[in-house]
RNA sequence: GGGUCGAUAGCUCAAUUGGUUAGAGCAGUUGCCUUUUAAGCAAUUGGUUCCGGGUUCAAGUCCCGGUCGACCCA
């Protein structure tokens, strides 16, 4: 039976007659009339029951070569692939593990149940039980026996092309979930984040750090140079900044006698948005009582080795946007900060140059620079466009100028200088460790020169903190975005975050 | 914030110099098919060409403005 076309010309036929409105080329409509059908039917579409034995991956794992249907498992997942062959369907599913392939018979199930089964749409959530067994082509699959196969979850929205995925980046983004549905590659991504930030606790704890939570809520927000966020609470009447930087409350718990301690967080700035930059981000800071910055590089040292060991199986990782390959085994290059600008400028004497002569050389260059900038900004300049992206090998840049971290100790040997590491990696700032500063007297006066009078922005209370008494102590702290572009090779910050920050868009019907 | 590029069917993509009724694959719908691997075969539905203006006999295509995204710069 044909049914009536839909449009201008036969919409009158269509209110009048008895036939109902072709809506086949319509898959949202399509499915919420096999919804209607299944409630008419008796059987909700979403409160269906069933209790799996075993994620996919871990039922493959139980088949035994010659063994066929000598295990029973109960499964469940999305339906993402139908292959259709009359009386007989092989489908596979989706779960956290990855898919699985189901066999399903009309002389084993039944005919009533086969009817059933052929009414199900990509996307919708089934459970099966069955044996396993392995084809012919030598895939282990489920052998659905009667009665073994459940609707457990409708979808009513189909899914993306299967072969192409999701390409679309602005859906990929908005509507992840798609992403995480049709794109394997980007399933892999996300899912090594997890485990890389599993694995750093485990590293942390088996050497007895802490893991603490401190406030995101501040009254100044501190610990670093960034715009913050405000927000406001209505019981307090006041505001209050979202948190740039973990750092002055978790130095507050070394004076409060915790000697080794960590936090894994959200650290939120009010500024641009980029490949490298999202405006909430999570930082991992870690602070060791007795130890100082050359304690840090052997720390964050071992860390990484470990985790390229552990999640990656290798230290060999592809740099991502230089094509070239990053070995993080062995030693590393430590360089001073000083060495490095001098290099890039071809000026050994570069320091003692006035600020006339620096202007000069950045612009000869091809740097645009500010007049209005201080020296070491100019030098800095130089740092982070001509030197930073050059360094491609794991690099400890050691001894930054004074004027770059207020919270770090100054060289003993070289009181302008400053005892602490950058580390650079593929071109990223992947971790800046100090000795951290636990003179409240020359705290004080870094903060104050910072502030340039403006007192409100300075922590007193953690001034206080320190004069209570701070043990000397090595701090770090680790863009844990930034690691996991690192080692899953991803190009943005975009690709290693479940949900980026975008523009609030219109939600689509 | 500035520059460049992009947005076409549910998804992935075409559409000649501005020129007939905007095409294909997947998905959907209807048949056939009991070991498939992007399964196959046959038929078939589906379009606010991102939004709003303008130029033109004629606009998916050119111009202006806007929205959103990507990249580069600040």
């Amino acid at each position: 039976m044909r049914l009536p076309r839909r449009g201008a010309a036969a919409s009158i036929a269509c209110s009048m007659s008895d036939h109902p409105p072709d809506i086949s080329h319509d898959q949202h409509a399509v499915r919420r009339q096999k919804l209607a059908e299944l409630r008419a039917a008796g059987c909700d579409p979403f409160r269906a029951n069933f209790a799996p034995t075993h994620l996919s991956g871990d039922a493959l794992k139980l088949h035994v070569d010659g063994q066929d249907n000598a295990v029973t498992v109960a499964v469940a997942g999305r339906l993402v692939t139908i292959r259709d062959m009359g009386k007989s369907q092989f489908v596979k599913i989706l779960d956290q593990q990855g898919q699985l392939q189901l066999y399903i018979k009309k002389d084993v199930i039944g005919d009533e149940a086969y009817a059933a089964f052929k009414k199900l749409d990509l996307g919708d959530f089934i459970g099966a039980r069955g044996t396993l067994f392995k084809t012919k082509t030598g895939e282990v699959t489920v052998r659905v026996e009667a009665g073994g196969v459940t609707l457990v979850a409708k979808a009513l929205r189909p899914l993306p092309e299967k072969w192409h995925g999701l390409a679309d980046q602005e859906q990929v983004y908005r509507q992840r979930y798609l992403d995480l549905i049709v794109n394997p590659e980007s399933r892999a991504r996300l899912l090594l984040r997890p485990k890389i930030i599993s694995h750093i606790r485990r590293f942390l704890e088996a050497r007895q750090f802490i893991e603490v939570e401190t406030p995101v809520l501040q009254s100044v927000a501190g610990g670093a140079a960034a715009r913050p966020f405000t927000t406001h609470h209505n019981a307090l009447g006041t505001d209050f900044f979202l948190r740039i930087s973990l750092e002055l409350y978790l130095k507050r718990l070394l004076v409060g006698g915790y000697d080794r301690v960590f936090e894994i967080g959200r650290n939120f700035r009010n500024e641009g948005v980029s490949r490298k930059h999202n405006p909430e981000f999570t930082m991992l800071e870690v602070y060791q009582a007795y130890s100082d910055y050359r304690g840090m590089m052997a720390l964050v040292r071992e860390l990484l080795q470990t985790l390229g060991r552990d999640v990656l199986g290798t230290t060999k990782i592809r740099h991502a946007a230089s094509g070239q390959e990053i070995e993080f085994g062995g030693e590393w290059r430590e360089v001073p900060y000083r060495e490095l600008v001098c290099t890039a400028t071809g000026d050994p004497g570069w320091f003692a140059q006035s600020k006339e002569a620096k202007i000069l050389g950045a612009e000869k260059l091809g740097l645009k620079v500010d007049p209005q900038w201080e020296e070491f900004e100019l030098t800095n300049e130089i740092f982070s466009k001509l030197v930073e992206p050059t360094l491609i090998q794991p690099t400890f840049v050691t001894h930054l100028p004074k004027e770059l971290c207020p919270l770090a100790k100054l060289n003993a040997a070289d009181p302008t200088v400053l005892d602490v590491f950058e580390l650079v990696i593929g071109g990223m700032e992947i971790a800046p460790a100090y000795s951290e500063q636990n003179d409240p007297d020359a705290q004080r006066a870094m903060f104050e020169a910072q502030a340039g009078g403006d007192q409100q922005s300075i922590d007193h209370d953690f001034l206080l903190a320190l004069e209570h008494g701070m043990p000397p102590a090595g701090g770090m702290g680790i863009g844990i975005d930034r690691l996991c572009i690192l080692l899953t090779g991803a190009e943005s910050i975009r690709d290693v975050i479940l949900f980026p920050q975008l523009r609030p868009a219109e939600a689509k019907g």
